[in-house]
DNA sequence: TCAATAGTGTCTGTTAGACATTATGGA
DNA sequence: TCCATAATGTCTAACAGACACTATTGA
């Protein structure tokens, strides 16, 4: 066998699990997966196996850190620049997941939430991955639907708003954000009723997308304004 | 030395470099960089050099190739995924790049442009970079103003929308485009016109963006759609 | 003069956001 | 009953798209 396929893969693949918590964002830490010293955090990271995807490593790192598979996965980019890493790697390249909220955690063990406003220090590296998956996720949004992956199969209307609001970092208005839903068929509600407390109530919705025409209005030139 | 910092990078640079000649979108493809039979072009690509940004390599090799700096330049992201590159790496890191038309061409030499439509057959990962570049140019639309990367120094209202339909892949209302261009704030008129054959001549304008305040409105959730 | 392109004013249908109202449960 | 939340109807200001019109050049 030659040396260039026999060594191991000169690069990482490292993900950010992110995940809804109490109205928050939490991403998933390791303690420290290498022997690594003192009290130290790092997003879950490995080797990529030979001839594995890089989709598919991602996955596996994920699947082995959160016990399931996340149910949306993308690459964010590559990462190196001489930004220090847990492992001593040239380059990384990172992927973004998404978790439905309420999957059953890794209980104990070496791995934990934390909400994104109380994230340990980070290897500058990953810590640029984490800022990363955050802008990746946020700029996805108005091309997919991607908060669908942070709710559980069913959910409320007011649940569903609630994420994207988390997401968009802004207060949505509830009528028209109806109407837009409503508007995109992306909804469909199920024959069941969740009470919360006080109050009316709310209806379970499952996602359900259908085929629609692409919209036809909007040049929304705003959007591509100077900041 | 040890043998990893002194070792060549296990992985290489590759650059889509765009450029808008004719009313179409063009890609800077170069003959056979590394000694390789028969007609075959390829996408610029180098390993980067020691204790080198991928930024700054990316930059590196699009100035070797062009003989200038492109005005925007991005990663479009990580490839590999066991798919023929010129080189014989695991990965490549490719980026996208905007070229402003009119920039004097790397004439002869072992570069061409070619339109997009007929754009030689290429080594399979680097069709992908070409593929992530159009999509990543395109869904940055709509948070930068990028079209201005393709677009020299001074230009008309005409050709401004020309390069939007172009990018955009539909055709744009005149009146609604220069509306929203106003209220965008992201250009200005300078005092000179240029006549292009018949009609009245066209004011020439120049990039000259200014801070606004976040649009307010638009939900947008319809482009959040299912496809 | 006509042809061709630049640039602008007005109208109209659509819709985001505000507000108000009804519906339905728990305390 | 009062309170809290869900869900929906109506109004209005803003705006995208359509159309028409004026302006200014070359042929």
């Amino acid at each position: 066998m030659s040396e260039r396929h026999n060594r191991r893969s000169p690069y990482t693949i490292d993900v950010v699990l992110l995940t809804q918590i109490k109205g928050q964002l939490d991403v998933l830490l390791c303690r420290a997966p290498p022997p690594e010293g003192r009290e130290k955090w790092a997003l879950p990271w490995e080797t990529p196996r030979n001839d594995e995807s890089l989709d598919g490593a991602a996955r596996r790192i994920a699947k082995a850190a959160l016990g399931a598979e996340p149910g949306w996965l993308e690459q964010i980019a590559a990462f190196g620049d001489g930004k220090r890493h847990p492992g001593d790697f040239e380059i990384s390249v990172a992927f973004g997941a998404l978790v439905a909220m309420g999957t059953p955690s890794p209980v104990g063990g070496s791995y934990a939430w934390f909400p994104l406003g109380d994230v340990p220090q980070l290897f500058p590296r990953q810590r640029q991955m984490l800022d990363g998956a955050m802008s990746m996720v946020r700029s996805r949004m108005d091309q997919e639907p991607v908060a669908f992956g942070l709710l559980p199969q069913m959910f409320t209307l007011t649940e569903l708003q609630q994420t994207y609001e988390l997401l968009l970092e802004k207060r949505l208005h509830k009528a028209s954000f109806r109407r837009a839903l409503q508007a995109a068929w992306l909804v469909e509600p199920i024959d069941e009723w969740r009470s919360e407390g006080r109050g009316r109530p709310a209806q379970l919705y499952r996602y359900a997308p259908r085929k629609r025409r692409p919209a036809q209005r909007g040049i929304r030139l705003d959007l591509a304004a100077a900041r």
